[in-house]
RNA sequence: UGCCCGAUGGUGUAAUUGGCAACACGUCUGACUCUGGAUCAGAAGAGUCCAGGUUCGAGCCCUGGUCGGGCAACCA
């Protein structure tokens, strides 16, 4: 009954292999290794969902792992942040997270394995000298002179080491392998540094840490996983990778390391070190800034974890540099957002529109099905009246035939309401309209089944009604295509200075009043937006999601 | 003057024993519409980095180039 066969990727490719011919007894067993050093981004998102994604199509696990080797640099802030990412985003690691740091005692032990065969030792140099004699990529390293010391030095050095008798930078285990090998990483890769540093788990317990490239693999090893999937600038460490693991496999399981393309995001910047930057340097408000490409900022902007998903799903994996346009980003989201958000009447840039031929006082209630999309969607009441508030935008003097609004002498529908004809308005000193006078046309109310044809529908909010809110749009943070790429340009200097508008008399439909922090909904005609955690009943706070597709200001531009 | 990897419409990804280059986003038409949204229909856009070779047949295989990315933290 199968329909058809679907195209698989190189990963998918392997694992299918893997398992037709029995490999690891076929089991597929993934784990993503993020280092609790900073928040995750849509990059780790892709990640994610490649891991996770991958153990569910073929009936495997996901570890979530933290690459927890560098106490100088990590934090908890950082564990607690990635497991709310990666649940939020609506994945499930097997068992409890896992920490390298579980396993230095495993990793110790192995170390002193690889003494005891002449295969590490402990070296007293400084650490630029060892620098200068790795040598360059097009020429081989020299050796260091404590490089043939006796496996009962070593033994004895190292566990000094760890017992904490030198200082930091004063001697490290190095892994004996090659110091004319094309790749650098096989020149006698450090295994082990000495750091008098606090751990966030395992506190003053160790004084000496691993290095990744002998904590991943035999992290990978120790946990059983199968497929370790990692991102392309580790490509030239797999070798080294492989050789740890020759080192200590034992039996036939053996983890295989494969390497994809990070993803790139056009407009943005992804690495973590610059986002650090944004956020120490104040430019935005916290790792969870609407603007910034974390999942946690991603949230907070409206995106939902269906949208992120399937975004992951459209770019793909492969081993080439890519960079996909954010707008594509942008789709997913509104491709989702259209099906499940509620259509709700809103005047971000409001303007008094008065219906001089409606009964002063009267009010009638209308009705707005809330989302035309979705066929169970209920509909509900509207408060209409004689003054309405509709969008600046929505209005112009001298309107050019292909404006399809409001303009002396026009006629247009209020969405839901009736069809109203501009007789005239009133301008301030500066020339700012202040007021429109319509009439309308009392026959034409919705659904009584009398129209006409008018170019335009607009939306509205009746003035005495309307319930104020404060509205967040959000831009693109930067305004190059690619901030991180200029050679001599700092990326802050490709900041947009309207990434962020904040309009403050915002007049939307009592509906919203009860709104609550993370609600999502579609302004008519203007974009999806939802409730930011600063809004209070009473004081509500929008963020801009992602504006509507909008060809009228295609066609403007 | 090393080693590793990559190269398919504007962008990304397919083409699974070598068999008419497909899909998505974007772009452009048109239809429909009480959201200039959504939806629907259609179009343009690559001959697969280059040059040879193998083959009846090559995006896929071979050889040699070109271009791009990565590798010289006691980071991951």
């Amino acid at each position: 009954m199968e329909s058809e066969k679907k195209s698989l990727n190189f990963i998918e490719a392997i694992i299918k292999e893997d398992i037709e011919s029995n490999k690891n007894g076929g089991r597929v067993h993934l784990r993503f290794p993020p280092e609790p050093n900073g928040y995750l981004h849509i990059g780790h998102a892709k990640s994610i969902c490649l891991n996770f994604g991958l153990a569910e199509e073929y009936g495997g696990k996901c570890n979530l792992r933290f690459d927890d080797t560098n106490p100088v640099k990590e934090d908890v802030e950082y564990v607690d942040s990635i497991k709310e990412d990666i649940k939020w985003l609506g994945f499930k690691w097997d068992g409890e997270p896992k920490y390298a740091s579980d396993y230095f005692g495993k990793l110790y032990e192995w170390a002193v394995k690889l003494i005891k065969e002449g295969k590490a030792y402990v070296d007293d140099q400084p650490q630029e000298l060892i620098s200068e004699q790795r040598g360059v990529p097009t020429r081989p390293g020299i050796e260091s002179p404590y490089r043939n010391r006796s496996v009962e030095e070593n033994l004895d050095l190292f566990e000094r080491m760890k017992k904490g008798e030198f200082e930091d930078g004063s001697k490290v285990l190095r892994a004996k392998i090659d110091m004319s090998s094309p790749n650098m990483h096989m020149r006698d890769p450090i295994m082990y540094r000495i750091l008098h540093a606090e751990h966030h788990r395992t506190g003053n317990e160790w004084c000496i840490y691993p290095m990744y490239d002998w904590a991943h693999g035999q992290s990978d090893y120790i946990e059983g996983i199968t497929h370790s999937l990692c991102t392309l600038e580790f490509e030239i460490h797999r070798p080294l990778y492989d050789w740890f693991l020759d080192q200590i496999v034992e039996g036939d399981y053996r983890p295989r390391q494969i390497e994809f393309a990070r993803l790139n995001l056009s407009y943005t910047v992804m690495s973590k070190r610059k986002l650090l930057q944004l956020v120490e340097e104040g430019i935005v408000n916290g790792w969870d800034d609407p603007r910034m490409p974390t999942i946690s900022g991603l949230r907070r902007r409206g995106y939902t974890p269906e949208s992120i998903r399937n975004f992951a799903d459209r770019i793909g994996v492969a081993k080439r540099d890519n960079v996909i346009d954010v707008g594509l980003l942008e789709f997913s989201v509104r491709e989702h957002l259209n099906k499940i958000t509620d259509r709700m009447m809103a005047v971000l840039n409001p303007v008094k529109l008065i219906i001089t031929n409606y009964p002063e006082g009267k009010v009638e209630d209308v009705e707005l099905i809330n989302n035309p999309e979705d066929e169970n969607s209920a509909s509900r009441k509207v408060p209409f009246s004689k003054v309405v508030y509709i969008e600046r935008d929505d209005f112009m003097e001298n309107p050019p035939k292909k404006f399809f609004r409001l303009g002396p002498g026009r006629e247009v529908r209020l969405k839901g309401a009736y069809i109203v004809k501009c007789e005239d308005y009133k301008k301030d000193e500066n020339g700012n309209i202040t007021e429109i006078y319509c009439t309308y046309d009392p026959e034409t109310k919705s659904g009584s089944g009398v129209s006409r044809k008018v170019k335009g529908t607009l939306h509205w909010v009746s003035a005495e009604h309307a319930i104020n809110a404060e509205v967040r749009l959000y831009d693109r943070l930067f305004k190059d295509e690619d901030p991180a790429g200029h050679k001599d340009v700092d990326f802050k200097e490709f900041l947009n200075p309207e990434s962020l508008k904040i309009l403050k008399d915002c007049k939307l439909e009592p509906s919203l009043a009860d709104a609550e922090p993370g609600d999502k909904f579609q302004f008519q005609r203007i974009g999806y937006f939802c409730v930011d955690k600063d809004s209070k009943p009473g004081n509500l706070v929008f963020n801009r999601t992602v504006p509507l597709r909008d060809s009228w200001a295609k066609k403007s531009k």
